[in-house]
DNA sequence: GCATGCCTATGAACGCCGTTCAAGTGCGAT
DNA sequence: ATCGCACTTGAACGGCGTTCATAGGCATGC
């Protein structure tokens, strides 16, 4: 086995108990010695596949996104009318939900994570990023057929933000901690009323 | 001076010390060490005036509401009829998102702080909460008189969620870092979006 | 004024963290 | 078989929040 190969064995050991441990205890529970040990390797090994526990954690998030995109199902074929398109964005707000409900530290960490030196993430995420927000603009752009492509990518990611926000807050236990079953009911409500509110202006 | 007298004197410099070393640096930017150096006094001193150093936060963080409140003005007087409901959900959400322009790290803290033990935020904390969460309700009960009071609370709830996130995400800069007058415009879209489509259905 | 006793402030020490790097190990080439 | 090099290793480093034996001061009694 060449040192390439053994260099991206351990890569994706690290990463599969980097998840297993980020699932069972958030991110405080990735500690660089408890994963060289579910690895089986010493914690000077680490560093030789990544640059830092921050780029483990950019590559289990990058596996979150993938996870989620793959619950998410392929894109809906064609969408005929505003009814449908607003039918859709409440389907992948729910569908958020569900993901955050049925993953919820793993989830917690794409947001909680923060890189070291301020800098931007990496380009490959950032893609994957756009794969997901691409999946909010196919709706949105029947809604408003009128907004030009750079506007709908815009108001694509702040539908994102303000869903992402009710969902949040909702199931962050230390603020609202909001009953499922509630959560889902006010998504509805304000993905609805946002694409009526939309669609009439 | 007495025992009591002291340890609120200590209470109140290590208050305004932290708020000024969070305010610089950012929660990560709050150490033990440095916080009871600028104060005066031994790292020890620290552990009689607060249970640990998130009691301290949690101090900070509650300064910061009250100057976010102070920064909203007084409530509004009359809430005349539905558009002036309207303009006042934008209003709220841009004095937001300019406080969080304003007092960024600051700003930030309130959401990225979690307790340690995964308990819930203290009663005092929760009040003061819900005093600014009262200013979303006012003008919510004009859009919609039929909402029962529970419900009235519940959605303001979620329409500051729904607020936050396009704040929060829009001004990370490690997320969308959108332009500050980006952030105000889809604000206002998103905000008059969702007390049209609420007000309608 | 002085000795006594309590009580609080102190900061070195503890345990844990991410990260590094001198040293040892093993493997391929000669 | 021997050598040399590249890689793995884990003890060590610096820094963190928190603790606690101890030093010090202050009120009290004589």
């Amino acid at each position: 086995m060449s040192a390439d190969e053994r260099r991206r064995a351990l890569r994706d050991t690290l990463v599969a108990e980097a998840e297993r441990m980020i699932a069972a205890e958030g991110l405080p529970g990735l500690r660089a010695r408890e994963l060289a040990q579910a690895a089986g390797c010493a914690v000077g090994a680490i560093y030789t596949a990544f640059p830092d526990l921050d780029g483990v954690v950019l590559a289990v998030n990058l596996r979150t996104l993938n996870l989620f995109e793959a619950a998410l199902g392929p894109p809906a074929r064609r969408i005929a009318d505003e009814a449908a398109a607003s039918d859709e964005l409440v389907r992948l707000g729910q569908a958020y939900l569900a993901f955050a409900r049925a993953h919820p530290l793993r989830w917690d960490a794409l947001f909680r994570h923060r890189a070291p030196s301020g800098q931007r993430a990496p380009d490959w995420y950032v893609a994957e990023q756009a794969r997901l927000f691409a999946r909010i603009e196919q709706p949105l752009a029947v809604l408003r057929p009128d907004l030009a492509e750079p506007e709908c990518r815009l108001l694509a990611r702040s539908l994102f933000s303000a869903t992402h926000g009710i969902v949040a807050l909702g199931l962050d236990p230390q603020r609202l901690a909001l009953p499922p079953a509630v959560i889902h009911a006010q998504l509805e409500i304000l993905v609805r009323a946002m694409a009526a509110g939309l669609r009439k202006s």
